[in-house]
DNA sequence: CTATATGCAAAAGCTTTGCATATTC
DNA sequence: GAATATGCAAAGCTTTTGCATATAG
């Protein structure tokens, strides 16, 4: 998701572009973590244009999901976290210690299939375990 | 999940037994969908125990969510669903059209593997598309 | 100029919390 | 009788909504 095709993709399809929407995509991109919240976004974002409000972020983010460039993911009943991601097919790693996530491409999946009449259109994988940095710091 | 074994294993574990929990337990045995929220368990609990507060009903299921009796699960930021059947290992498919969530047991899961370095302690599949009884029902 | 986006402030939904009272063991 | 559970009501957090105003195209 860069900041040129993405505000191009906006633009053509009758999306208007604003300060605040310009704000809200270079929240996304310029992160390390590329996790965030809806709040994390907001507060990124008003550091570029500060008069941006809450409701403009949520209302950007929903656009984009509904659009499919973001995926919003939720885990263990917290709040919706924004996956920019969104092109590359992957799945996400839940740090039991430092709770963060992030983005895997497991192997294997081809074999993976549901004897039950149910019809899968798609599949997400969530693995929990540690971290490599949890790993190397804690003696378990 | 049996109510016997259930109280059993509560009193064992210095939980105090009351009506109130009787009801909640109750709540999970006897429903035909097995995935409910927090407020439909409250619900059914109060047919039986109608003084029985929202609090109690929360105390409850994160205790027995704590205590590995039940698991909590959340999809799309939606409310926090309860599953009792967590001694059982199993999978869940999420219906695009009726939103129904139903446990699966897919096969081929041996195979799957993570190439980077991480831990995992647990690998949770979500599989997303329509559920058999709304493929009857609808032309797609 | 018109359609669309913004900001504000209020409200909605889910869940937790504090504390006095009641109850189990 | 002591430790624990309950109920109530209030508060916390995330997210949505309504509407007047501003602005992009």
């Amino acid at each position: 998701m860069t900041s040129e095709s993405f505000l191009d993709r906006m633009r053509t399809r009758g999306l208007r572009v604003t300060p605040q929407r310009r704000a809200v995509f270079a929240a996304l991109e310029g992160h390390g973590s590329i996790h965030l919240t809806a709040d994390e976004i907001w507060s990124r974002a008003r550091s570029v244009v500060p008069e941006v409000s809450r409701a403009t972020v949520y209302n950007t983010l929903n656009e984009l999901v509904e659009r499919g460039e973001l995926q919003a993911l939720t885990f263990d009943g917290g709040p919706v976290l924004f996956d920019p991601n969104a092109s590359h097919p992957h799945h996400h790693f839940v740090c039991r210690d430092c709770g963060r996530i992030d983005d895997v491409e497991p192997e294997g999946l081809e074999q993976v299939r549901l004897a039950s009449g149910h019809r899968t259109e798609r599949l997400e994988l969530v693995f929990r375990g540690q971290c490599p940095e949890c790993a190397a710091t804690s003696t378990a």
